[in-house]
DNA sequence: ATAATACTTAGCCATTTGACTAACTAACCC
DNA sequence: GGGTTAGTTAGTCAAATGGCTAAGTATTAT
């Protein structure tokens, strides 16, 4: 039986838009100002900001503020539920087609008699 | 080498919702009718048409309608971009990689919707 | 002290989401 | 044929999303 991990949805959610994947992308480089997120996205400030209150939100990224500058970095074990989430669900996914895979290949040995 | 993911974003949206993240586990155990799907989640019919349909069209079910019944089942391998941009995202994300490379990935991230 | 910089807050707007009900169609069953 | 079953379609509704502008605050530069 599958967990219920409750901070999955925020997660997901935070990685199904684009911007924001390519703000994790970008941070991947290294830290960042709110600014210099700004500049390749085209989107405003209080957009880049909405985003990465979404992706702090998630634990996917931490921020801090050093005199007026804010500067963020992505928090890399953020995404250890996910792959721990889709570890388990390809292990019963795979799992059931390797019952049918058994199916499939008993009848056809039967087929062949 | 890497490849690019038009396909990630309704694969998150769909995987960021826990009623349907439920309806996957729940057919992992085997294809399942609508009404099957209905009766634990406690939602009615036309709501989780809903939901299946933003599953199958990221791909990640498929359907099929024999009679006056729609059958569900899973595709297991429509988990497979996102292991596969997990997998490079830690890559990334851990350092492993060296900085041109690093920025390499970021280029062919970009434009991904 | 004043101006420029770097956010930040507040609020607007269109679209999407996720739920519902009501009514409709298309099998199947007697 | 008539009733039941299984979806399906259409339409409503509140809340959330993703963008914006305008105006605020705090810090740094001249």
């Amino acid at each position: 039986m599958a967990k219920y991990y409750p901070e999955l949805s925020p997660l997901f959610h935070a990685l199904a838009d684009p911007t924001r994947r390519s703000i994790l992308t970008r941070l991947a480089e290294g830290p960042a100002r709110v600014t210099d997120l700004s500049e390749p996205t085209g989107l405003r400030l209080p957009t880049v900001m909405r985003h990465l209150s979404v992706l702090e939100e998630a634990g996917l990224i931490s921020t801090s503020k050093d005199g007026r500058v804010r500067t963020c970095a992505i928090v890399p074990e953020a995404l250890e539920p996910v792959r721990t989430w889709l570890d388990e669900q390809r292990a019963i996914w795979e799992g059931r087609l390797g019952r049918l895979e058994a199916f499939a290949m008993k009848a056809m040995k039967e087929g062949t008699k």
